[in-house]
DNA sequence: GCCATGGCTAGTA
DNA sequence: GCCATGGCTAGTA
């Protein structure tokens, strides 16, 4: 649906904000992501199509059908933050350090290095 | 209305 | 910190 606030757009795609993400396509991305690296909600959305779906992506991990099987862990904030997690971000970093990734604060070291972004995803 | 986000702006140090 | 985004959900009628 369209709102009077769309004017703010930098594009203009009548097709983008009508592709509703599926959330078995976030899954599937989801192992695209290997140990060791991170993406974004917003790399996610941008990956399938809706750049401005990033809390609609979070939202569709929140609901994780499956915490073992699907590495929700992986995805963080687009400013390297940890961002949520459904037994708490504490738990999401105890994950990822695991995974050789080390925090100061909330926020991932060498994010730029280590994370992956949208054109990487694309299937 | 809510939300596991994002990005921009003001305004501090 | 503020507000826009977009789709789902709870819960009313």
């Amino acid at each position: 649906m369209r709102k009077s606030s769309d004017r703010n757009l930098f594009y203009d795609n009548e097709n983008a904000s009508q592709n509703t993400i599926k959330d078995t396509d976030v899954y599937d991305l989801l192992l695209k992501i290997p140990a060791g690296k991170v993406s974004t909600y917003g790399d996610l959305a941008k990956a399938l199509g809706n750049p401005l779906a990033s809390r609609q992506v979070g939202r569709i991990l929140g609901r994780n059908p499956n915490p073992i099987k699907v590495p929700c862990h992986r995805v963080v904030m687009s400013d390297g933050k940890v961002g949520g997690y459904f037994y708490g971000s504490d738990r999401k970093k105890e994950l990822l350090e695991k995974e050789g990734i080390s925090f100061t604060d909330e926020s991932v070291n060498n994010f730029m290095e280590i994370r992956i972004q949208a054109d990487e995803l694309v299937i």
